[in-house]
DNA sequence: GATAATGTAATTACATTGGTTACAGTTTTT
DNA sequence: AAAAACTGTAACCAATGTAATTACATTATC
């Protein structure tokens, strides 16, 4: 996303996102196809197509970005389900369920906090200085 | 260590603790080792040995348990080193690694909220609800 | 000394994830 | 109309991480 940030105005091809983090064109795609259906970006099939931002980076949060492509809660739960039998492995799943929504919500507050133009702020903040 | 919150007084053996779980003692006492590790229970050999929290309760945050249990940041990075050549690449992994800093703070402060003591008592209404 | 626990190493099984290849579908360009 | 440059997607492999399991040395109590 920051890649697609600074390219703002053209399209930018799944093969060259993929050189920026050194992996696979289809990897790349497989994240694409998920901030697509977040809405974040826009693909073009075809010579000159390849993927841009829907809005300004100034308009897009973090979090915006963390749902599209991270699923899941922020802690993991164990795999297998509690006893029954126990009188806290009853009820410990919900309570639990609730305590990570809770968690996802400040987690959430939080990135609402930064857009993507922050970040690019930062790293081109670190760029001069280096 | 809902557990060993309601079984405050005695010691609680591995084996009792997989049956409420649904798994294997070792499997327990390798997270049992990471919370002694965070100073949250003592354990004992022997015969009538096992576990116990070293605190009430009410004075053992969800937080603390979760660092104890949890290390790694709030979200994933990508495995690979981003290409040099990159002006993103660069300096992103500084950038949002500040950034997962910044979300892990929000989330250790909704998790200081909670005690263990909170959980049980969601257990229990649970419990008398149904 | 028998018993009931923990600590820990070694191994297996399984699930997740990234990487790769292959190919069909879609635009644009010539 | 054909070639070229893309995306979308399926299928498969490799690597990694994690839980489960077995085994055994160690420690403490009775």
């Amino acid at each position: 996303m920051a890649v697609l940030g600074l390219e703002k105005d053209h399209c930018y091809p799944s093969t060259r996102l993929a050189e920026t983090v050194n992996t696979n064109p289809v990897v790349i795609r497989r994240i694409l196809i998920e901030l697509q259906e977040a809405g974040l970006i826009s693909t073009l099939r075809g010579p000159h197509g390849g993927s841009v931002l829907n809005r300004r980076p100034e308009r897009v949060t973090l979090r915006e970005i963390r749902n599209a492509v991270e699923k899941g809660q922020v802690f993991g739960s164990h795999p297998n389900k509690p006893s029954r039998k126990c009188p806290v492995g009853k009820n410990i799943n919900k309570v639990m369920m609730e305590v990570a929504d809770r968690a996802g919500r400040a987690l959430e507050r939080e990135l609402d906090k930064i857009t993507l133009a922050d970040v690019l702020r930062e790293v081109r903040e670190s760029e001069s200085s280096a």
